[in-house]
DNA sequence: TCCCTATATAGCTGATTCTCAATATAGGAG
DNA sequence: CTCCTATATTGAGAATCAGCTATATAGGGA
């Protein structure tokens, strides 16, 4: 159900990618704290969570009137295998020189 | 001057997320090739790594009449390590559970 | 019930992206 | 110089995206 691509489209965006940050640093943070933190409109805010909720990126849970943001780990452990795995081949293709 | 939502949004493509895989594994794969590998029209492909490219993601060097393409390594090193850096963050907010 | 606050949705506009067919450019062979 | 192959560019159309204002929904408190 995760999409890497879909992930990955998610994340190319500098808000998002800095709402997927600050949800790392501080889990469970309210819509309305991205609102202040970003200098962007509370609809855009949640636009932008809508689209890291539809690629699995975060999760929501009601909190009383608000709503409660969480990242998804699985998604972040996806692209960083993603890269992971394209940096063991580039090494593995390319070894260190070693210059003895 | 490489800057990290760019790289993501070029990375954020099955087509280009193919052709940096490719190039992981097969250094130096000419250009003819990936329109081979890939369903897509020429001008297609050579739009594709000019997004790439543009993003500092590949460089390439003219070999007689091809044009080979090859990874920036510092590229991928970046996103990997933006992704790390957030996992990082995820297990030091929210601890392994160790069940004692 | 009636407000108030938090969040989401609708609707719009301008910008960007994706893909293609057609054409241009650039280098090598003859 | 001429042809051929490899690659890039152009130009167009469809689709998607990003931001806004205005409005709707949903829950809590009076």
């Amino acid at each position: 159900m995760l999409d890497e691509v879909e992930v990955l489209k998610a994340l190319a965006h500098p808000v998002r990618l800095g709402i997927v940050r600050r949800l790392a640093r501080e889990p469970d943070t309210c819509a309305c704290d991205f609102t202040d933190y970003f200098d962007v409109a509370q609809p855009t805010i949640s636009a932008h969570l809508k689209v890291l909720r539809s690629a699995g990126v975060v999760t929501t849970r009601r909190e009383g009137t608000t709503i409660c943001y969480s990242l998804v780990p699985t998604a972040v452990e996806l692209v960083a295998g993603i890269f992971e795995a394209v940096l063991a081949d580039v090494r593995a293709d390319k070894p260190v020189p070693n210059h003895t």
